[in-house]
DNA sequence: CTAATCTTGACTATTTTAGTCAGGTATATA
DNA sequence: TATATACCTGACTAAAATAGTCAAGATTAG
């Protein structure tokens, strides 16, 4: 059970560019040679990132981006969601209220991923973009 | 973010077995054939759940695998630390307290994970598998 | 004009996942 | 004691996901 990089890479370069706090845009080359993420995988991330509206773009020189809202608005489950980290427990869908693993009743554990599931996007939407900052001021690079 | 199939399979697997609440060893091709998982695979899975002392296993006819305790007393924290799920949302290391990305400082999201690491153990760390019969004697195969 | 920057899509190496395969060993019971 | 039932082990593999790279543009400030 792990996130994967693009959804830390996403958390960290928009933290980046809040931590600025200022209307002019970053480039991802700054992010890039700031937080050691490389840059053509950046490029990446952030055309999703700005396909669902979080970022907006400035092209040319001097430009880079910007966030569309105030860093308290950004909730994680946002940034996930459209970087396509997808937070599944379980094979069988939640909707389908009986019927994994082909047989007639739900598999004997399909609750508990439920409640898993539930537990940890509860986690990520009541977290937003300013709580980070918040509470890595100190360590900041 | 998702469970990989060895843990729920895992725990499907010994949530069979509890539920029976006997001496008697239950056979891995019965828990397959009830459960829909791979005789061979579940012997893949039997052999990590053994070897951490969570079974044990009689061999011969009329063999199969006991709990070696009260299904209260087996944590799904340890059920999944058996079958090396790991639970694991950081590439830098917890104990490194700064080192993230090559950089001196904690990369601006460590806390975060951490946070994140410590609510979803917590989780696992209070269901055991008491709880998962108890939720599913309805639903039960 | 040109350097800085975003934009897009295809490509790829590596790792992980979810198993299978082949060949054992042990033991209850007929 | 033969045999069927079960556990046991290690190597193997196909498919998917991951973590990127590569190449070729399009915009725009200065």
């Amino acid at each position: 059970m792990k996130l994967n990089s693009r959804s830390r890479y996403a958390v960290m370069a928009l933290a980046d560019i809040a931590s600025f706090n200022s209307q002019n845009p970053v480039s991802l080359r700054d992010i890039s040679l700031r937080q050691n993420i490389s840059l053509v995988y950046l490029e990446q991330i952030f055309s999703k990132l700005k396909k669902n509206n979080i970022v907006k773009s400035i092209r040319g020189t001097n430009g880079g981006y910007v966030l569309t809202k105030d860093p308290e608005q950004i909730k994680l489950s946002n940034i996930f969601s459209a970087v396509d980290e997808k937070i599944k427990t379980l094979k069988c869908k939640r909707e389908s209220k009986k019927g994994c693993n082909g047989k007639l009743t739900k598999c004997i554990t399909h609750n508990l991923w439920d409640d898993l599931e539930i537990h940890i996007n509860d986690f990520f939407d009541k977290k937003n973009l300013r709580d980070l900052l918040k509470n890595n001021l100190e360590t900041r690079i």
